[in-house]
RNA sequence: GGCCCCAUCGUCUAGUGGCCUAGGACGUCGGCCUCUCACGCCGAAAACAGGGGUUCGAGUCCCCUUGGGGUCACCA
C-alpha cells in the first residue's frame, strides 16, 4: 500500500481563519492516522496579494493549535517552472492553445451574459486557429494566455468522493479555461494540480466551494497522464446568515489568533472544529488526541454545511456556545500542571507572573489555580476574574458590591471586627476560620450567609466563587486580614 | 441565470426501510445540592421543509416543488 500523503495548501492572504484551521485539523488527522504525511505548501502565487506577514500568522496558527507538518512549508512560486513547462507540454501534446482573445472583450461578454441571464463561457475562438494564426498574431505583439482544451465530447467527467459520492459534470458545461496568464505566470488550477502530483497527494481533502474546480483538475490531471487523487470535499462553515466565513467580511471573530488571545485552549479549539461537519458515530463529543485520531474516518465527515453560531457582544459567550462550553470542559478537567503552564504564559503577558509560582509557592499555585478553574471559561479568566488571588490590585464588581456589601451598612464594623477574630486564631485554616465566622454570626445574631457573602465580595470582588473557607486557605491570613480591615476605603470610594 | 452540492430540535449532530411514541451535545427553562456561583445530578420545552410516489411499513429509497450553499477571474 502507498503510503498515504495529503497537504494543507494556504493562500497567504489574510490570518489563519477557523475555516482553514479546519480543512489543516481534517487532514492532518488523516495523515495521522494512517501513519502518513501532511505537506505544508504556501499556495503564493498571487504574489500582489500575498504578504511575509501572513505567512508567519498562518504557520503561528498552526503551530499553536498543535497541527505540525511532516513537509514544507514548500512555497508554489518556487516551482513556477514546472508549471510552465506542464503547460507547454499541453500544448505539445494538443491539450492547450494559446489564445489571444483581450480580456476586457471577454470580461465585457461575461457581462452580459449574466446580465442576460445566459450562460457564460469562453466562445472558443481561439481554440482552432491554425499554426499560422497564431504566429501572425504573436508577431503582431498580441498578449495570449493559455488555455486548456476541454474535450468536446458526449458524456461527463466523473469522480467519486469520498464524501459526497460519484461527481459527474458534462463537458459541454465546462469552458475552456486558462491556466497561464498573459504575463506568463501559472494560475491555480494549474500549479495546484503540477504541485500535487509532484508532491505525490493522494487524498485531496478540502472545503466544498472547490467542487467545480476539481472535474477541471481531474481532466488535467487525464491531460498530465498522472494518477487522479482521492477527493474529499468536506461541508463548508457558514455564518449566522449562512454565508461562507471568510477573513474579509467577519474579522477577528473568525481568527485563530482571536481565540489565542481569548485565552482559548489550543486542543479544545480543534475538539470544536472537527465537530463541525464531522461525527464518531457515536455520543462521544470530547477527545484526546489519540482518540481522536483513531476515530477519525473521511467516511464520517458529513455533507451538510454548518454554521458556526457565533455570539456577539456576550460577556459569557462571546463565540459559539459549543466551543465555550468544549473550553471550559477543558479547563476544568485537564491535569492542573497543564493548565498552570498555559497560566503562566498568560500572566507572563499581563504582568502577573511571580517566579516564586514555580518555586516555593508552586503548590500553592497549583492549588489555587485548581481551586477557582471550575467556573471559568477561558485561560485568560484566572487574571481578571481570578485576580485577587494573584495581585492586591483587583476590581470589585459593583454588582455584589451593592448586595452583599452596602445592602448591610453594619459590616464596616462586622468586617473588620471578623479580621481581629482572624488574627487571633491560633491556626488559620479552612476549620477554623469557618467556626470563627459561624460564632461572629451566631453572637451577632445574623445568618453566616451575610458575612460569608459579604467577605467574598471584598476578597475576591466577585459574586461567586468557589467556598468561602477555601478561598480563605488559599488566600491566607495576612491579606485575608488586611482586605477587610481595611474596608474603610470601600465605603470611602463609594460615598464620594 | 448556467452548472454542482445539500436539506432532522435555536446551534452541532445520531439515524444507511421495521429497534424512532426520532437519540445525544451545547444553549434555554425548572429542580436537587449549597455560604454564593459553578460543577455534578434529575427533569422539561425543542426537529424529520412541502407534496407526490415505491413498499405490508419511509426521517431513511425515487420524483417534483421550495429553501439554502458553492461556483462561474489572466484570485487561490
Amino acid at each position: 500500500m502507498t503510503e498515504v500523503r495529503v497537504r494543507f495548501p494556504p493562500s497567504p492572504t489574510g490570518y489563519l481563519h477557523i475555516g482553514g484551521a479546519r480543512t489543516a485539523l481534517l487532514n492532518w488527522l488523516f495523515a495521522r492516522k494512517h501513519g502518513g504525511k501532511l505537506i505544508l505548501r504556501i499556495e503564493d502565487t498571487d504574489a500582489e496579494r500575498s504578504t511575509r506577514e501572513s505567512i508567519q500568522g498562518i504557520l503561528d496558527g498552526l503551530t499553536w493549535l498543535g497541527l505540525d507538518w511532516d513537509e514544507g512549508p514548500y512555497f508554489q512560486t518556487e516551482f513556477a517552472s514546472d508549471h510552465i513547462k506542464a503547460a507547454e507540454r499541453l500544448i505539445e501534446t494538443g491539450h492547450a492553445y494559446k489564445c489571444f482573445c483581450a480580456k476586457e472583450t471577454l470580461d465585457a461578454k461575461r457581462e452580459a451574459a449574466m446580465t442576460a441571464k445566459q450562460d457564460v463561457k469562453y466562445d472558443g475562438a481561439c481554440r482552432d486557429l491554425s499554426e499560422d494564426e497564431v504566429a501572425t498574431r504573436e508577431k503582431a505583439g498580441i498578449p495570449s494566455v493559455i488555455r486548456f482544451r476541454v474535450p468536446r465530447r458526449e458524456g461527463t467527467v466523473a469522480y467519486e468522493d469520498k464524501v459526497l459520492g460519484r461527481i459527474e459534470r458534462r463537458y459541454e458545461d465546462i469552458e475552456d479555461f486558462v491556466i497561464v496568464r498573459s504575463n506568463g505566470k501559472p494560475l491555480y488550477l494549474l500549479s495546484n494540480v503540477v504541485d500535487d502530483i509532484r508532491d505525490r497527494i493522494t487524498h485531496i481533502i478540502r472545503g466544498q466551494d472547490h467542487m467545480t474546480n476539481t472535474t477541471r483538475q481531474v481532466l488535467l490531471y487525464e491531460a498530465l497522464g498522472a494518477p487522479i487523487p482521492v477527493f474529499a470535499h468536506m461541508p463548508l462553515t457558514l455564518d449566522l446568515e449562512k454565508r461562507k466565513i471568510s477573513k474579509r467580511s467577519h474579522g477577528e471573530i473568525v481568527a485563530v489568533q482571536f481565540y489565542r488571545d481569548r485565552g482559548f485552549i489550543p486542543w479544545a479549539l480543534c475538539n470544536f472544529l472537527v465537530l463541525l461537519g464531522w461525527n464518531p458515530g457515536t455520543d462521544q463529543e470530547i477527545f484526546s488526541r489519540d482518540e481522536l485520531i483513531e476515530a477519525f474516518s473521511l467516511e464520517r465527515i458529513g455533507k451538510v454545511n454548518s454554521v458556526f453560531n457565533y455570539r456577539k457582544n456576550d460577556p459569557k459567550f462571546f463565540t459559539d456556545p459549543k466551543a465555550i462550553a468544549i473550553n471550559s470542559h477543558y479547563l476544568r478537567t485537564m491535569p492542573i500542571e497543564e493548565i498552570a503552564a498555559m497560566v503562566k504564559a498568560h500572566f507572563l503577558d499581563r504582568g502577573l507572573w511571580n517566579n516564586a509560582y514555580d518555586g516555593e509557592k508552586k503548590e500553592w499555585f497549583l492549588k489555587t489555580l485548581d481551586l477557582i478553574r471550575d467556573r471559568f471559561h477561558t485561560i485568560n479568566d484566572f487574571s481578571t476574574l481570578g485576580r485577587a488571588y494573584f495581585a492586591d490590585d483587583y476590581e470589585i464588581d459593583p454588582k455584589p458590591l451593592a448586595k452583599n456589601v452596602f445592602k448591610h451598612p453594619e459590616l464596616k464594623k462586622w468586617l473588620p471586627l471578623l479580621a481581629e477574630r482572624f488574627a487571633a486564631l491560633e491556626r488559620f485554616d479552612k476549620d477554623s476560620s469557618e467556626a470563627a465566622t459561624r460564632q461572629l454570626a451566631g453572637e451577632l445574631d445574623i445568618k453566616p450567609g451575610i458575612l460569608i457573602n459579604g467577605m467574598r465580595t471584598v476578597l475576591t470582588g466577585q459574586l461567586a466563587g468557589p467556598g468561602m473557607f477555601d478561598v480563605l486557605e488559599v488566600l491566607g491570613r495576612h491579606r485575608v486580614v488586611a482586605r477587610l480591615t481595611n474596608i474603610d476605603a470601600l465605603y470611602a470610594r463609594a460615598e464620594e
